[in-house]
DNA sequence: CTGTTAGCGCGTTCAT
DNA sequence: ATGAACGCGCTAACAG
C-alpha cells in the first residue's frame, strides 16, 4: 500500500542504503545514481516514514516549543521567530525539523506531560518559553526531567525564563549550568527598574501595581525591580509600596481591570499605576478609564513587554521593549546547535524603555 | 543505556507481550500482573519509545494543528482550544495526543511542507485553521494531498476555512464532501451582510472597506456579504463600492493604518470605514485618530473576529463575533473522532453582530 | 562510491 | 491469560 525505501530502490535500479544516502545527504554518492534516486522518488511519490527512521537513528526532526499560552501573542511572537530558524534547506527530507508549539496554559503538570510527550518522541530540541511556576516540588522535577532529556541527547533551551536551580539546591540562579543547558533570559528586574526611576522622575509618589501571578518568576523579578527602584529614589514611596500592590490571577486583561479598581479602593489619589504586562495594562487603562479618569493626565499608565498593539493603544502605551522575536529566533538557531551557546551558556536579554503618551506629570494637586 | 520495553519485562517477570498489553490496555490482563508491570514501569522510569511503537502500529499519537499565524489571537485562541480537547485519559501512555500547532505564515508552499512533515510522522489528525489561499495550482495540490492524508487514516478537519473544492472542480463549496474531510465553516458572508446592514441602517452612505489580502477566502467571504448588502439597502452606494475598496496587504495593524489613509485620500467625506478583522480596524482607527478624526463622531468604524482587545478598545469596536474556542474545541473533538460529522460534513458556525461604541450615526452634514 | 546485513523498540499474530 | 517470534521501514556499520 504505502511506498518504502525499497520500492524507490527497487524502482532506482539501486540498494536501498543509497536510497536513504541520496536523501540524507549525509555520504557521497555519484551524481548520476543521485539524480536517478530523485526521480524514482518523485515518481512514486515517496514520503519518508518519520517513525521508522526516528528508530533506527534515534532521534527524530521534532522540536518542540512549550509556552504558557498560545492565545497571547507574547509566545506567539517567540514561537513565530523559533519557528522561523527551522526552514530546512528545502531537499526531500534534508534537515526538515518539524517545530512545533506546545500549550501548558501555564499548568506545571502539563508542562511535564508534553516533556514526557516530546521525550517518547526523540525529540531533537525543546525550548522552553516564558516564565516559570516558583515552586519547590515543581521546580525539581523539571529540572530533573530536563536534565535527563538533555543527557539523553535533546537539546534544551530556556528562552525567557530564568536559569534552572543547580542541583545541589543551593543559590538561585546559578551564573553558569553545567548540563549543557542554555538560557536566554529577559531583563525582567532592570526593565522594570528603568520603567519605575521613570515615573519617579516625573513627580509620582504614589504608584500603584498590579501583578501577574504571585508563583511566576517573571512576576517576581519585575516586582523586584519596582521595589529597589522605589527604594533607591523615594525610600519614603517605598513604604506603602505593599498596600498599593495587587496581584493579578493571570496575565490578562481581565486582571488589570479587577486589580485597577482594587488599587482605586485602597489610594483614590495615585498618580500612577504599573501593570504586569500590556495586556494587563490595556485591562488597567479600562478600568480607569471606566471609572472617568483620564490618561495620562489623570493617572499615568506603564506596561511590559512592548506588544505590537501596545504602540496603538489611545494613548500610546509606555512600556518595556522585550526583543521577542530576536530572542526566539536566536533560541532557534541554539536549539539546531547553530549558535555557539553563551559563555556560562546563560545570556540576559535587554528590556528598553520605551516612553509613550500614556505617562506624564502627575497632575499638581 | 534507555529503558525498553525488555527492560520492563524482565523486572516484573512477564513477557514483553504483556507489557505491551497492560501499556495499550487493548486485551486483557490479570489484575495481578498488571499492577506488577506498572510498578515495574514506575521504578525504572519507563518511557514509550514514539517512533517505535508508531513504526509497529502504523500510527502516532500527534495532531497537527495548522495556522496562518501564530502571532495573531485568532489562531492562538482556536489553537488553544482545538489542544484543549487532547487532555488524554492520563493513563501511562494510554491515549494521549501530542496536539502541536505548526505555522505557515500563511505561505502555501509551508502549508504543503508541514502536511508532507506531518504525514511523515504518520499524524493521526490534522486541523487546517483560517482562511485559505484561492490560487488553483495551490488548492488542487493541497486538496490532492488531503485526500491523499485521509485516505492513509489521518483524519482531516477543516476549521474557519471553506470546504474543500470537489474533486472534478466543478462549481465551488459543495454542500457535501464525499473524502470524509469535516468542515466547519464560519459565516463569513452573514457576519459581514450584518455588520454592513447595521451601519447601512444607522445611515451611512459612504463606507469604506480595508479587505485582508486579495487572494484568501475570507477575505473574499467577508467582500461578498459586504457588497451584497449594499445592493440590497443602498444600489446607489454599491456603484462606487469598488472605489471606497482598499485591499490590505495582510491581516494586520499597518494594513489598517495604510488602508484608511488611502481611503481618506479617495473619499475625504466617508463617515464609515469597515475592516477585515479587528486588527486591521485598530490600525484603521489609529489612522483615523492620527487625521484628528473622531471615533465614532466623525468616521465609524466596523471589525470582525471579536477578539478579546476589541471591547477594550476605545472606543469599544463593533463586531462580528465569531465563536472561535466553541469552533476549535469541536473541531479537535471532531479530530479525534469523538463527536459525530455534521451531515454532509459540513457546518457552517455562526456569525453575530455585536454593536458597541465605535458605530454611531453619521454626523449631519 | 555502493551493496549487504543487522538491528532500532514495539505491536501483533499464533501458539500454549 | 501469557509467551515466542516475526516484521514494521529505515540507518549504520561493514565489506567490497
Amino acid at each position: 500500500m504505502t511506498v518504502t525505501l525499497a520500492d524507490v530502490a527497487a524502482r532506482a535500479g539501486v540498494s536501498s542504503a543509497t536510497v536513504s544516502r541520496v536523501l540524507n545527504g549525509n555520504y557521497p554518492v555519484a551524481d548520476g545514481t543521485r539524480t536517478r534516486v530523485l526521480r524514482a522518488v518523485d515518481e512514486l511519490q515517496y514520503v519518508v516514514n518519520g517513525p521508522a527512521s526516528a528508530l533506527a537513528a534515534a532521534t527524530s526532526d521534532l522540536v518542540g516549543i512549550l509556552v504558557n499560552d498560545v492565545a497571547d501573542p507574547f509566545f506567539g511572537i517567540v514561537a513565530s521567530a523559533v519557528q522561523s530558524e527551522m526552514g530546512g534547506e528545502g531537499a526531500t527530507g534534508t534537515g526538515q525539523k518539524l517545530a512545533v508549539v506546545c500549550n501548558t496554559g501555564g499548568s506545571p503538570e502539563r508542562e511535564l506531560t508534553y516533556l514526557t510527550l516530546l521525550r517518547r518522541q526523540r525529540a531533537a530540541a525543546v525550548v522552553l518559553t516564558g516564565s516559570a511556576v516558583e515552586e519547590t516540588a515543581h521546580s525539581t522535577a523539571l529540572a530533573d526531567r530536563l536534565r535527563h532529556l538533555a543527557a539523553s541527547g535533546t537539546r534544551i533551551v530556556l528562552c525567557g525564563r530564568p536559569p534552572l536551580a543547580p542541583r545541589d539546591g543551593t543559590g538561585e540562579e546559578p551564573a553558569l549550568a553545567q548540563d549543557g543547558i542554555v538560557t536566554l533570559a529577559f531583563d525582567n528586574r532592570g526593565g522594570s527598574h528603568r520603567l519605575t526611576a521613570h515615573l519617579l522622575t516625573l513627580g509620582h509618589r504614589r504608584i500603584g501595581y498590579v501583578t501577574g501571578p504571585a508563583e511566576r518568576s517573571t512576576t517576581r523579578h519585575r516586582l523586584e525591580g519596582h521595589r529597589r527602584a522605589l527604594g533607591e529614589q523615594a525610600p519614603e514611596a517605598l513604604a506603602e509600596a505593599e498596600r498599593l500592590t495587587v496581584h493579578g490571577g493571570a496575565y490578562d486583561r481581565s486582571a488589570g481591570y479587577d486589580g485597577a479598581l482594587e488599587l482605586l479602593r485602597r489610594a483614590p489619589d495615585l498618580t500612577a499605576v504599573l501593570a504586569a504586562n500590556d495586556t494587563v495594562a490595556l485591562g488597567v487603562c479600562a478600568a480607569l478609564r471606566d471609572r472617568g479618569l483620564r490618561i495620562p493626565e489623570d493617572v499615568s499608565v506603564g506596561g511590559f513587554d512592548d506588544l505590537p498593539f501596545a504602540a496603538d493603544a489611545s494613548p500610546a502605551l509606555t512600556t518595556v521593549r522585550l526583543p521577542l522575536h530576536e530572542a526566539g529566533a536566536r533560541a532557534g538557531r541554539l536549539a539546531l546547535g547553530l549558535e555557539t551557546p553563551p559563555p556560562g551558556d546563560v545570556a540576559t536579554v535587554r528590556a528598553d524603555l520605551m516612553v509613550r503618551a500614556s505617562t506624564a506629570p502627575p497632575a499638581p494637586r
